[in-house]
RNA sequence: GCGGGCGUGGCGGAACUGGUAGACGCGCGGGACUCAAAAUCCCGUUCCCGCAAGGGAGUGAGAGUUCGAUUCUCUCCGCCCGCACCA
C-alpha cells in the first residue's frame, strides 16, 4: 500500500486569485542583492561609516541544516540588516567548522574518504542558507578543513610554542583499547566507549597543551565588565575557572616508620586554615605518590587504591559513593601544637587533580571530613563558635558547622572571627616557614591532542637527539595525506606507510612527525579573527582588518558553548594579542544565547515514534496515524531529535511555505533565548501574514502628492505607522524580536481599518506611507517580501530596500491627540476618561470627578487624597 | 548540597523608571461570502454572578511596603538550568 506518487503541495492560498508568489520573488531579491554585493565589505574599509561585526556560530556541516540554525541565522540576520540600516558598515560572514569526528566516522562505516563527504555537506547545506537569504558576505566564506585555513593555524601553534603558551606534558587520558583513540569524557559512556563498548582505561600520555591556566586570573576577572554578556554565561564561567583562596602548608611525617620511605612532608591546601586546631587526621588521594609509596612495603594499602580505581569513573558511581579510608600508619606532625600528631589516611574521596591531592581533616566544619571520621571513629573537635552559641555546650552532631563565627578552642587564634583568623594563621604558618596564602584554580590546562585523521595536524616533529622540533614556516603547511584507510582501528595517521618518516629540520637526521590532530576546538578559538581578512594568503591575521573589525559587536549562538568553546576562545585572543597578532584581548563584546527549537513527538499504539508527516491532527482535536488512522500517543514537547523523529526539515518548510514565513514565525513566537515550539499552525499563521501584507500593498494606487492637511482617519492612520516606526526600533534594540513583530501586526491592523474607513482626503497617502513603513520595518525578518511589496509600490525604480536607511519617526506623530486616563477610587479602576495630553491636574481631576460611574461612586465619601500621574491615572483616596 | 533563573487566559507571550493586567499571535466559538469547500473578511474569547446594565475575583501561595504591586521586600511551594566529595 505504499503510495510512490508525490505529495500534492498543498499552500494555503494557492488555488485563488494574484497572491504573492515568493517562489518566483525570493530567488529574484537573492540575485539582486548578490548582483550589488550589497553585503561585502572591505577588510580594512574607507567609508568612514562605523563597524559592526555581527557573527552567529558556524555550524558543523553535518548534513543537512536544521531549524537550530535557521533560527540561529534568523537572529544574526535581523540584526545585520538592522544594523546596516541604521547607517553601521555590517560585516557578516559566514563559514565551515569543518574538522570532526562524524567525517571520520562516515568514513568508517560508508568508505567515503573525509573530505569529500565534508564537502558535499558543505555544497548541500551552503544552498540551503543562501535560500534563507541571509544578508552574509559570501566572498569570506571557508572551511576549516581547508589547508588554507589550517596552515595559519599551524603558524599559530609554533608562535604560542614559541612564546611559551604550548607545552607538552603528560596526563591522564581516557583510552579506548579497541578503537586505539583518546576519548573526551562525554565520549565515555558508563566507563565504556561510546562506539567499541570496551571499557575504557585510564592512560598516562604524553599531550599538548595550551597553558589557559597562566590567562586564568584575567580571564575570571574581566567576566566582571563583560556586560551585554548574558549573566548566566558569566556565572558558568567564573564557576568554571574556579578560583579560591586558601593556604598551601606542609605537614612534617613523624620518623621512623618505614612506609613512606624517602619522603618526610606532605603538603596540603586548605580554604580553611583558621580551622588548623580542629585537625583529626589528614587524607591523600589514591593516585599520591606517599600512597604508592605506602603500597610499595604494605599489600593491603595497594588492594585499597587498586579497589578506589576500579570504582569506576562515572558521575553517578563517584556521587553515591561511600568514602572509604585506609590508615596508612604514618601520622604527621601538627604546625602548631607541639608534640601533637595526627594519623595519615588515604580517602577515596580526596582528588588527585585538585590542590595538591592531599587534605588535612577537620570533621567539626567540613561536612566531608565529618561523615569520614564518624565512620572511622576520628575525633570531632569544633573550633569556630557560631554566633551567640555556648563554648560550654556547642557540639556538632551530623551536621558540620561551617558559617561564620569566632575561633575557639585555637590557641592564638582564639576570638578572632573566620576571616581575621585566617590571614593570623596563614602569618604564623608563614613565619615558621611551612606554608603560605595561595589562590587556587579550578581550571586546567586546555588538552588539545587528538589521535585523529580528520584535524589540523600539530606542526613538529619528534627527532631521538633533537627532541621536539617545530616544523620550520618554509614547510608550513603540514598537511594531511590524502591516501589514508580507515580499515583499522586507531589513527590513519600513525598507520600512513610514508607520512611520519621526515627527516629532522635540525639535525637532518631521520625523524617522525607528530601524527596527533588538533582538537576542533582549536578551530573554532580564531576563526572569527581570521573572518575580518579571510584570504589573506601570507599570514594568519592581518593586523590592520582584525583591529578594525574586532571584537565582534554581537555574537549569537547557543548555550551549549558557554563555557568551553567561548573561554578557548577568548584565552586564544589573547594568546594571539601577546604573539602580537592583533591588539584586542576580549573577542566578542556582546553575546546572545538563543533558545532551542522544540516540537511535540508522536507514538503509534505499538510505541514506535513517527514523523509530524506522517500524522494528521483532525479538526475534532484527535491525532491519528495518516496510513491506519488508528490514534496517536502525542508526546512531550522536546528538542528535535532523529531518535524521536520530531524533526521538521527547513528545506521542506522553505520549499513550502518560502524562507519569509520560515523566519517569521521563528521570530514571533516567543523570546529568542527562550526554547520555542516549532507548530504547523504558527506557520500557517505568519504565511498567512506574508500574504495579508502583500495584499495591503496591492491596494495602493499610484504615487500622489502628499496633502497639506490629513482627516482624522489619515491622522491616526499616520500615528500609528510613526509610532510603529519608534516600537519596532526600540524591539529590536534590546532583542525582542517577538514584540517587534507584535507592533508590525498592529500596524498591518492599523491599515486594515484605515481602508474600510470611508473616503478622505489625504487618506491614499498616508495609506501609502503606513504601507511603505510596514514593509520597511519588516525588512530584517522578511527581507523577500520588503523588496516585493516596495517594488510594487514603486514601480520602475531600481532602489533596494536593502540599501535604504531605517525609517525616523516624526516627532510630532509621537504624541497622542488625546490620551485616555485611569480613574481610580482607592486603587480599583472605576472608570477612564478621555483628555488632551498634558492636561494640567485640576482640569484632569476635575473631568475624573463628574465622570459618571466615578461620581456614582463616590458618592457619601469624603475625598481624602487626589493622586494625579500626569497623562496616566487619577485616584482618589476616600474615607468614610 | 552550592549557584542561577522562571511561575501571567486553553497555548506562546506583552506590560515604559510602581500607574487601565492579558497587547500581538495561535487556538476556539459565532457570523458573512459560496451550490459547496478552500481562501478571505467581520464579531467574540481571563474566570465567576447577571438577559443586561453592572458587580466580584484574578499575574504560583501567604504576608509586608505604598494612594496604587505582574513590577519592590520577606517566607513558602513548584519547575528549569549549570556545577558538584574542588578541601
Amino acid at each position: 500500500m505504499n503510495d510512490t506518487s508525490a505529495p500534492v503541495e498543498q499552500v494555503p492560498g494557492a488555488a485563488d486569485g494574484p497572491r504573492y508568489d515568493f517562489r518566483a520573488a525570493e530567488p529574484k531579491w537573492q540575485a539582486a542583492w548578490s548582483e550589488r554585493a550589497c553585503f561585502q565589505v572591505a577588510d580594512v574599509p574607507t567609508d568612514g561609516k562605523p563597524k559592526y561585526y555581527v557573527l552567529e556560530m558556524f555550524p558543523y556541516p553535518s548534513g543537512k541544516i536544521h531549524m537550530g540554525h535557521v533560527r540561529n541565522y534568523t537572529l544574526g540576520d535581523v540584526v545585520a540588516r538592522y544594523k546596516r540600516a541604521r547607517g553601521f558598515s555590517v560585516m557578516h560572514p559566514m563559514g565551515w567548522d569543518a574538522f570532526g569526528l562524524p567525517a571520520e566516522n562516515a568514513a568508517r562505516e560508508r568508505g567515503i574518504h573525509p573530505a569529500e563527504w565534508t564537502h558535499a555537506n558543505i555544497a548541500t547545506m551552503k544552498a540551503e542558507l543562501q535560500r534563507m537569504g541571509l544578508s552574509l558576505d559570501w566572498a569570506r566564506e571557508f572551511a576549516t578543513c581547508d589547508p588554507e585555513y589550517y596552515q595559519h593555524q599551524q603558524k599559530l601553534f609554533l608562535d604560542f610554542l614559541a612564546a611559551g603558551l604550548v607545552e607538552r606534558k603528560e596526563s591522564w587520558v581516557n583510552w579506548d583499547p579497541v578503537d586505539g583513540t583518546v576519548l573526551a569524557n562525554e565520549q565515555v559512556i558508563d566507563g565504556k566507549g561510546w562506539r567499541s563498548g570496551a571499557p575504557v582505561e585510564k592512560k598516562q600520555l604524553s599531550q599538548w597543551f595550551f597553558s589557559i591556566t597562566k590567562y586564568a586570573a584575567e580571564l575570571l576577572d574581566v567576566l566582571g565588565s563583560m556586560d551585554r554578556w548574558p549573566e548566566r554565561v558569566r556565572l558558568m564561567q567564573a564557576n568554571w575557572i574556579g578560583r579560591s583562596e586558601g593556604a598551601r602548608l606542609h605537614f612534617d611525617l613523624v620518623p621512623g616508620k618505614s612506609k613512606g620511605a624517602g619522603i618526610d612532608k606532605i603538603e596540603v591546601y586548605t580554604t580553611r586554615p583558621d580551622t588548623l586546631y580542629g585537625m583529626s587526621f589528614l587524607a591523600i588521594a589514591p593516585e599520591h605518590p606517599v600512597a604508592a609509596a605506602v603500597a610499595a612495603r604494605d599489600p593491603a594499602a595497594a588492594k585499597f587504591i587498586a579497589e578506589c580505581r576500579s570504582m569506576g569513573t562515572s558521575e553517578a558511581v563517584i556521587e553515591t559513593a561511600e568514602k572509604h579510608g585506609y590508615d596508612t600508619g604514618l601520622r604527621v606532625k601538627h604546625p602548631f601544637i607541639e608534640g601533637a600528631t595526627y594519623p595519615v589516611w588515604i580517602a577515596n574521596f580526596v582528588l588527585m587533580e585538585y590542590g595538591t591531592g592531599a587534605i588535612f581533616g577537620c570533621p567539626g566544619h567540613d561536612q566531608r571530613d565529618l561523615d569520614f571520621s564518624r565512620k572511622y571513629g576520628l575525633d570531632v573537635i569544633p573550633v569556630v563558635l557560631p554566633p551567640g552559641a555556648d563554648p560550654a555546650t556547642f557540639s556538632i552532631g551530623k551536621e558540620a558547622y561551617v558559617g561564620p563565627g569566632t575561633a575557639y578552642h585555637s590557641d592564638f587564634l582564639n576570638g578572632l572571627d573566620v576571616d581575621a583568623a585566617k590571614r593570623a594563621a596563614i602569618d604564623a604558618l608563614a613565619a615558621k616557614g611551612m606554608g603560605q596564602g595561595v589562590t587556587n584554580w579550578r581550571l586546567r590546562d586546555w588538552g588539545v591532542s587528538r589521535q585523529r585523521y580528520w584535524g589540523c595536524p600539530i606542526p613538529v616533529i619528534h627527532c631521538d637527539s633533537c627532541g621536539v622540533v617545530p616544523v620550520p614556516a618554509g614547510q608550513l603547511p603540514v598537511r594531511l595525506p590524502d591516501d589514508v584507510t580507515f580499515d583499522r582501528p586507531g589513527n590513519p595517521l600513525d598507520h600512513h606507510p610514508t607520512w611520519k618518516h621526515v627527516d629532522c629540520p635540525r639535525c637532518h637526521e631521520p625523524a617522525r612527525r607528530e601524527t596527533d590532530t588538533c582538537d576542533t576546538f582549536v578551530d573554532s578559538a580564531w576563526y572569527f579573527a581570521r573572518f575580518c581578512c579571510a584570504s589573506a594568503t601570507d599570514e594568519p591575521l592581518v593586523r590592520a582588518a582584525v583591529d578594525h573589525w574586532m571584537p565582534v559587536d554581537q555574537y549569537i549562538g547557543g548555550i551549549e558553548h558557554a563555557i568551553l568553546h567561548l573561554l578557548y576562545s577568548r584565552f586564544f585572543t589573547r594568546a594571539m594579542k601577546d604573539t602580537g597578532h592583533i591588539g584586542i584581548d576580549e573577542p566578542f563584546a556582546g553575546l546572545f544565547t538563543q533558545g532551542m527549537v522544540n516540537h511535540e513527538s508522536y507514538r503509534a499504539a505499538d510505541g514506535v515514534w513517527l514523523y509530524p508527516e506522517e500524522v494528521d491532527k483532525r479538526p475534532d482535536g484527535t491525532v491519528v496515524q495518516k496510513t491506519t488512522g488508528e490514534p496517536v500517543i502525542v508526546g512531550r514537547i522536546e528538542a528535535m531529535s532523529k531518535s524521536r523523529r520530531n524533526t521538521i526539515d527547513p528545506g521542506e518548510i522553505i520549499a513550502r511555505y518560502g524562507a519569509d514565513t520560515a523566519r517569521w514565525f521563528i521570530l514571533s513566537d516567543n523570546p529568542p533565548d527562550r526554547d520555542m515550539e516549532w507548530t504547523e499552525a504558527g506557520a500557517a499563521g505568519a504565511f498567512r501574514f506574508t500574504q495579508r501584507v502583500f495584499r495591503l500593498a496591492e491596494g495602493i494606487g499610484a504615487t500622489v502628492a502628499r496633502p497639506a492637511e490629513f482627516g482624522p482617519n489619515g491622522r491616526t492612520l499616520r500615528r500609528a505607522a510613526h509610532k510603529a516606526i519608534a516600537a519596532v526600533t526600540e524591539a529590536l534594540e534590546s532583542f525582542a524580536f517577538n514584540v517587534a513583530v507584535a507592533r508590525l501586526y498592529e500596524l498591518a491592523n492599523a491599515i486594515t481599518d484605515a481602508e474600510r474607513s470611508g473616503p478622505e482626503p489625504g487618506l491614499d497617502w498616508a495609506r501609502r506611507e503606513a504601507v511603505e513603513m510596514l514593509a520597511r520595518l519588516s525588512a530584517p525578518m522578511m527581507p523577500h517580501l520588503a523588496e516585493e511589496v516596495m517594488a510594487l509600490l514603486n514601480p520602475g525604480a531600481a532602489v533596494l530596500v536593502a540599501d535604504l536607511p531605517w525609517p525616523e519617526p516624526e516627532a510630532d506623530l509621537l504624541i497622542a491627540e488625546s490620551v485616555t486616563i485611569a480613574i481610580q477610587i482607592m486603587g480599583k479602576l472605576r472608570g477612564t476618561i478621555a483628555m488632551p495630553p498634558d492636561a494640567t491636574a485640576a482640569s484632569v481631576i476635575a473631568a475624573a470627578e463628574a465622570e459618571p460611574h466615578v461620581a456614582r461612586a463616590l458618592e457619601g465619601k469624603r475625598i481624602v487624597k487626589r493622586v494625579h500621574v500626569p497623562n496616566r491615572i487619577v485616584n482618589f483616596v476616600t474615607a468614610g
